[in-house]
RNA sequence: GCACCGGUGGCGAAGUGGCUAACGCGCAGGUCUGCAAAACCUGUAUUCGCGGGUUCGAAACCCGCCCGGUGCUCCA
């Protein structure tokens, strides 16, 4: 099966194959490490990561660029504020984002590419420019494109910018640019700034030069997909397609992805609204990483996703579903055999779920079928018809589901501790929920304990003490479930 | 102003010309249970923002209107 995915280029699903028949080369518009990552950042992220897990399960090797801007205004800013070196400022911010990956279980790129370590590659890439006649020099000393010198500039957001006349809006003697639009490639040194000294002279990269120069570097002239935000589109990813095309006069990048923004209630998430919540945030209010994750992801990348925190609590739900059913055929002995219903229905389950998947990443459809089975399972187990044959065949259809969903396997008790012990580190105790810390209040042991006092109090058949310990574990969010094969507790 | 996206049950959200409108969460009732939980069953949209039209047939296509959101500038 093949994946077929919009592509903002050709403006139509294209399917999605790599051009050397082997790897597929794609390169994603990394993080500013300048603070914390939010969960609009990581909504692109992770719809990257459903990307890159589903060419996997389709067989397709990858090769994910993703660059670190380690360089820009806002870092320069903060860091003389601050009084440090840049790389001192961003260190713990990349450091952050990286744990913040980890914790959303994303995949790591095979290359990670920090801007500051490929400034050579950028001024290389300016020069040549430069000899092609696309850039040149101001009086300042920066260096802009050219926009002139590339009709093309507009194909990939559909913008038609020949009507425009320059000076109409901007004040042109501000910018010493030849056009008021031709965009920065290199920016001349300020008194005090972070710079390099160069062959085009002192100062610092454009941020759009970063990503030309990088993807060029690591993926070659032309290669298979360029992801990022919608934000990107213009002119971000405009400005890479005319300096890289300009330069090599070849594609740049085949298929272009960009993944919608979020609102938060309904509104653009931001400072000002009240509505900005970065991962770690969500974290100390006690939701779980996996939570995240499955809000996140469940809302097909091309459409606007309106993060609540209701959503949050059903996700919640919704993977408790998921890991109950995966325990119970875990934990359950079942006859050996194969039940030819089920066997049926894994099979279906799975074909309608890898299809939902290569249908451009349509994970809100391909959650479907796998819930399908489920409900068809505990049936079955319910009537004892489910075989050990028919276990092993749906525990394979699950595998497959986490292999891009990743939320069934609990791995939340790690993203949680990093938080707290953040929390602690920067000074936000107080922002970390009262029931979380509750939460963490018992040991398993401690748990197992009660349990197991519970347990006896019901065999003497003093149901009021089973009860009352049954509640006190409620309380610090404990659930307990009785069933034939025993008792099982586990941490909502 | 120009460009674009969306409005489907209480909520989230698939489906884009033809089977009883997926799936998840929630809620109500039932089965099971000492009681719960889990699981299962039933019910939660006779209908897809509103009004017209096209068609044998529309949630889906066309026209108009109403509402929400986004981009055009640093932004994932």
């Amino acid at each position: 099966m093949s994946l077929r995915l919009f592509n903002t280029l050709s403006g139509q699903l294209d399917e999605l194959t790599p051009s050397d028949g082997k790897t597929l080369r794609m390169y994603a518009c990394g993080p500013t490490v300048y603070d914390y990552g939010h969960i609009g950042n990581f909504r692109t992220f992770l719809q990257v990561d459903v990307l890159r897990r589903t060419l996997h399960l389709l067989g397709i090797p990858v090769r994910h660029v993703m660059n670190i801007t380690d360089v820009d205004d806002k870092i320069i800013r903060n860091a003389t504020a601050a009084g440090i070196p840049i790389a001192q400022y961003t260190a713990p911010y990349e450091q952050a984002f990286l744990e913040d990956l980890d914790s959303l279980r994303i995949e790591r790129p095979e290359q990670l590419a920090r801007a500051t370590e490929h400034i050579d590659r950028m001024v290389g890439l300016i020069q040549r420019l430069a000899t092609a006649g696309a850039a040149y020099q101001a009086e300042d000393g920066s260096w802009y494109f050219r926009l002139s010198s590339f009709p093309e500039y507009g194909k990939l957001s559909k913008k038609d910018l020949s009507g425009m006349e320059d000076g109409a809006r901007v004040d042109l003697d501000e910018y010493e640019k030849d056009s008021a639009r031709d965009f920065a490639l290199w920016k001349a040194a300020k008194p005090g700034e972070t710079s390099w000294d160069t062959p085009i002279g002192r100062g610092r990269p454009g941020w759009h030069i970063e990503c030309s120069a990088m993807a060029m570097e690591y993926l070659g002239d032309s290669f298979d997909l360029h992801a990022g935000g919608e934000d990107l589109m213009f002119p971000h990813h405009e400005n890479e397609i005319a300096q890289s095309e300009s330069v090599t006069h070849k594609p740049f990048a085949r298929h272009w992805m960009h993944v919608r923004f979020l609102l938060v209630d309904g509104r653009k998430m931001s400072k000002s609204e009240g509505n900005f919540y970065t991962l770690r945030d969500l974290l100390l209010k006690g939701y779980k990483a996996s939570a995240i994750r499955l809000a996140l992801i469940s809302v097909p990348y091309r459409h606007q996703l309106n993060f609540t925190f209701d959503g949050l609590t059903e996700a919640t739900n919704a993977i408790d579903r998921l890991r109950t059913f995966h325990q119970r055929l875990i934990t359950g002995s079942f006859a050996p055999g194969e039940n030819p219903a089920l066997q049926e229905a894994a099979k279906k389950a799975q074909a309608d779920y890898l299809a939902a998947l290569s249908n451009d990443l349509n994970t809100a459809e391909a959650r479907a079928p796998i819930f399908d089975l489920i409900r068809a399972a505990n049936t079955a187990i319910d009537q004892s018809q489910l075989l050990a044959g028919d276990r092993d065949a749906i525990l394979a259809v699950l595998a497959r589901f986490d292999a891009v969903f990743d939320v069934i396997e609990d791995h939340d008790a790690e993203p949680t501790r990093r938080a707290l012990e953040w929390a602690e580190q920067a000074g936000r105790q107080a922002d970390v929920a009262p029931e979380l810390l509750a939460r963490q209040s018992f040991t398993d042991e401690a748990v197992d304990a009660l349990v197991a006092e519970r347990t006896l109090a019901k065999k003497q058949r003093n149901f009021s003490r089973a009860d009352q310990i049954r509640n006190e574990l409620a309380e610090k969010g404990i659930v307990i479930e009785d069933s034939k094969d025993g008792v099982h507790w586990k941490r909502k």
